[in-house]
DNA sequence: CATGTTTGCGTAATCGTTTACACAGAGAAT
DNA sequence: ATTCTCTGTGTAAACGATTACGCAAACATG
């Protein structure tokens, strides 16, 4: 039970006004050494704790800001949320975390939700380029809102991500090197600004190399065995095969497998995160690292600025992520 | 920004009283149908929203729960956060949640910040048996608190888990029907109640097999390294390895690799908890499935139940997890 | 000594909701 | 016609913290 002790009881057993007592403990406005130390000294012994709703309500603030992502399950998103989280801890802020499994109204329900002053600000890896637009529009309307990540069309609220062009170019080149020369890519469809840009910077970058056919789905692993069972059944692999995320060529390496290909031996493959699974294949993938805490601390030094400035310029970064090799593509 | 609508707004816009208008929208006293239409209507035309901060202090609740995990980049955890956001998305209760990193005076500190009325109950994986007990006894005498997987000695909070020993007894027996004689145990120190519980599961378990010196460590990918390293040098294998979770599994797996060892040419081989880790290994492991879905829900029950009697008899429950038996333990 | 200035603290208003209490009007019962 | 019960609504008091404002005492300045 332990009856809450308020603010109040605190004043009381230390004999001064509770505005005193509010002020020793900010410690910011003028008080005397004295009661400075009386007062805090009775909190500690009466176990106070300033109650966040009255807080809240009266500041209008919460020091809470929400995130809201696809799916927690998927690891490069759980080492984002844990990367935010941190780097939250730093500031003493709180993180309401909402799963939005990939649903866009499910999305938006939960958008609406964080709304009533629950959050200050809202960090959202969009479920889709598209769908999930008008809700973020109608979110970054009321409140800071940063996408990270992904971003949908038509709205310019700050924005940090990976470069992902920049990571398609490190591998292609580091393909190029190995002396390949016929190529393929098996990625996510454009309903996510991450699929859609992959797509286009892999199509740019590799002109000049031979490049088959590309099969299209979405970042997860069972795309990627179904999609690796259908590239196998084309007959000839190309030289490399080249993945728009570690899910999806964990997928293909298992389809691979399953067919009696072997990697590297038949083909190269890459992926795209260095998650955990990256390293624990077999063989280990190369893949593009994800410069996860920088993306977290920037995400949140951009909606940090857009609460003190709502009008302040637009931020929009790419962060260049650094290419690990490992033995997927090392040449046979 | 599109200046708050508060109550007072919608009332007015409506020509009815702020506390009419509350009922309306409450809907769950005595109002004319036409009036609340009238006020529902209105409140959606200006895009109301109740104030959170406003609400909780006033009910003395937030319809809002902590959560505080290890690390969310375990996959393991991360599936449980997953499972635990989606059963209170059904009740519309939000959640916070806090990464303590595995250190003990972070999860203190995090546990301190969500007291303050902040949430309404929490949920708390323990990262020391003994070192987290003081916080989480401090906690539980203030807000429902349930451990969840973990928990710490000396304080009879409700709790929730996998039966470890029903977990290691169907490996165990599994491995027995595989005709395996010597075996060996590569697990978790006694700083977890689970890694404690494993541990003495399979000393029980394996009787009248030829038992090799355990080795134990933490759940981490680096520590089954180490640890399958370490194994190798002792010479000859056993017949199985079994170990404390996944992620030592990967280790070891990645370790025999190394040395030219094969599974389950060589050894069989088992991890636990059946994260998509255990997939995507070659060979993939077998494993011991958690309920995590299940877990989640009664979790949430038992927190729930909690809150509304704060006197109910503690809540111990133990979930009976499954085999999956994949080719690392399939007879050479 | 008279007049500022600073310091330390208390009173009361405020944040936005919910809800106990009161009250007016409409029927119903006498 | 008088009293009684419902219904629907409004007034005002919480919830717990922060802080503008004001006041008294202490101190400084002329």
């Amino acid at each position: 039970m332990s009856a809450e002790v308020r603010l109040q009881d605190v004043a009381d057993a230390a004999g001064v006004s509770i505005a005193t007592a509010s002020r020793a403990l900010a410690g910011k406005d003028r008080v005397s050494r004295k009661t400075q130390t009386l007062v805090k000294r009775t909190a500690e012994r009466l176990g106070y704790q300033v109650n966040a709703a009255a807080r809240a309500l009266r500041e209008g603030s919460n020091r809470t800001i929400g995130m809201i992502i696809p799916v927690v399950g998927n690891p490069f998103y759980a080492q984002v949320v844990h990367a935010v989280e941190a780097e939250l801890q730093e500031q003493d802020l709180e993180l309401i975390i909402a799963d939005s499994h990939g649903e866009i109204e499910r999305e938006a329900r939960r958008l609406d939700l964080l709304l009533g002053g629950r959050v200050e600000g809202v960090i959202v890896v969009p479920s889709d380029a598209q769908g999930s637009s008008e809700a973020l529009i109608k979110t970054a309307a009321r409140i800071p809102l940063v996408q990270l990540d992904r971003r949908v069309e038509g709205l310019a609220s700050d924005f940090i991500g990976v470069d992902n062009d920049r990571g398609i170019d490190l591998v292609i080149a580091h393909l190029r090197e190995q002396g390949v020369r016929s190529i393929v890519y098996i990625g996510a469809n454009d309903n996510t600004s991450v699929g859609r840009e992959r797509r286009l910077a892999f199509a740019r970058a590799s002109a000049g190399l031979d490049v088959h056919e590309p099969i299209f789905g979405n970042f997860s692993r069972e795309y990627g065995l179904e999609a690796g069972a259908a590239l196998v059944a084309r007959g000839e692999l190309p030289d490399a095969i080249v993945c728009g995320d570690d899910l999806i060529a964990v997928g293909v390496l298992g389809a691979l497998r399953a067919a009696g290909k072997r990697v590297p031996r038949d083909t190269l493959l890459t992926g795209f995160d260095d998650t955990l699974l990256a390293e624990i294949t077999d063989p280990p993938l190369t893949s593009v690292v994800q410069p996860i805490a920088a993306l977290a601390r920037e995400a949140i030094r951009a909606l940090v600025l857009r609460t003190e400035d709502r009008d302040a310029p637009t931020f929009y970064s790419r962060i260049a992520p650094q290419l690990v090799v490992r033995e997927s593509t090392s040449r046979p």
